[in-house]
DNA sequence: GAGTGGTCTAGACCACTGT
DNA sequence: CAGTGGTCTAGACCACTCC
């Protein structure tokens, strides 16, 4: 027999399926709950864990806890990759018009706010790998934040690092300030005589650190994907890598893979 | 100020990062780590309950709590769908050597134990509506279960989707004791005159279901991938419906982009 | 039977939000 | 201030594994 918090998760996640429970609706307190069911309250507070982890419900302290409302999911797909790359070399005004998470999103560039903060920084053992070359060597980090306007968490957190000596051609490159937003690496690499060639994603997921958590938006336990992009460049360097932390429960990453046809 | 069981999580963590509690260890009871914290039972198993969410741990009832032995990692990559379609043409005996699980992990034949079971039913409307078919109309239900050999856990769990009549022309493919093992969903479309064009894949990441942790052995909070693998023909037809559900402490996902060349 | 993890209780205290 | 969720306790009982 399953146990008393499962069972009166299932309960709960029916009645807000089902729509007895509406988006936004506060939920009966800890307290309520707990004497509906007949159980102690750290036995409800089990039970809303596994909601909140599903992403089915917010719970705010000293307010309470609510159905949460859908959120607009994010689809990244493929093709993102190739508009990036051929937006590089539009006219700069058309560039800052439109940027990678409007086109994801379908939103315009006034509902997002942006933020970046960069920094050099040695290179760890891992990161040095990717790069082929020595650990220790400067390394260009670059944070980037994208907020939706009017929502409560970011869409994505993302730590970019490049070979700084390879870009500081461009002193332009290395000043936050002057982050042509929203987007335009390939344009950024294309002012230093980098020309993209492949990008490769490698996707995992994981529970998200508390920290993350706050941050994304998401309950404690929501998953999160994260995505670690490494850009290469047609003399098969490895000029960028990004990793890209973005909550899971409204996230979907689409890759579309074409495949040769059969001889006849 | 920190919660007891976030620094309690966090302590832990670090030893065993650090290997004074190497892989395979069995971590001190939860009374003797509550005695050593000077805090509650409860208070531990709330530290523990991360610890396992991360994979890090594997709590075993009656048994004990151990540090988890790291698992060979699976790294599923685009290069995989092209493999599998090549493969279609090869003869039986070479297509039955090695399968696409092989493909993904370096490991042999032997090494792994297949499961299938299929069964008629029902489209209904989310389904039906990706294939372009009316609600009702009869698929065929395929699920897999691919298991290493000598672990917990099944590596994945696949529920793929056909429109039953499509594929009824060739009665083997109705058939689970027919399964050509391991992998040749393109060889079985062949026999029925379908070319898959391309593939495209959904990634989303969740926690798992309680259900879905027993069954590819990890932990109540581990995150799961999921996969929608969407398998369109030559002409333009959806034929083919995966969903993967996949552990998320041991799987990559990886997509290379190739981009085209700027004009010279 | 002894030892383990899993569930549950009844109640306490704190932090936070609104009025 | 009252009401909410978040943390923590001390102890109980159960299910399970091994001896």
């Amino acid at each position: 027999m399953a146990a008393k918090y499962e069972r009166i998760a299932s309960d709960l996640r029916r009645k807000i399926r089902s729509g007895e429970l509406p988006p936004g609706r506060q939920m009966p307190s800890q307290t309520a709950l707990a004497e509906h069911y007949r159980v102690s309250v750290p036995t409800v507070q089990q039970a809303l864990g596994i909601l909140q982890a599903e992403g089915m419900i917010d719970a705010v302290q000293g307010l309470g806890t609510f159905v949460r409302k859908p959120r607009p999911q994010v689809r990244r797909t493929t093709d993102r990759y190739r508009w990036e790359k051929a937006r590089a070399h539009l006219p700069a005004e058309q560039r800052q018009r439109e940027g990678a998470a409007e086109h994801d999103t379908g939103l315009a560039f006034e509902d997002f706010e942006f933020f970046a903060e960069y920094h050099p920084e040695p290179a760890d053992d891992e990161l040095a790998g990717l790069f082929a070359v020595e650990p220790g060597t400067r390394l260009l980090h670059r944070v980037y934040r994208t907020r939706l306007r009017g929502e409560d968490g970011v869409l994505s957190l993302i730590d970019s690092y490049l070979v700084y000596d390879v870009v500081a051609a461009n002193p332009d490159l290395l000043d936050a300030a002057k982050e042509p937003w929203p987007g335009g690496t390939h344009h950024q690499l294309l002012t230093v005589g980098i020309e993209i060639d492949r990008i490769t994603d490698e996707v995992t997921a994981r529970p998200p650190q508390a920290e993350e958590a706050e941050l994304l938006g998401i309950g404690p336990g929501v998953s999160v994907l994260k995505l670690r992009k490494i850009s290469t460049d047609t003399t098969d360097r490895v000029v960028e890598i990004s990793d890209v932390v973005m909550p899971g429960d409204r996230t979907v990453m689409v890759y579309t893979t074409q495949l040769d046809r059969w001889p006849q």
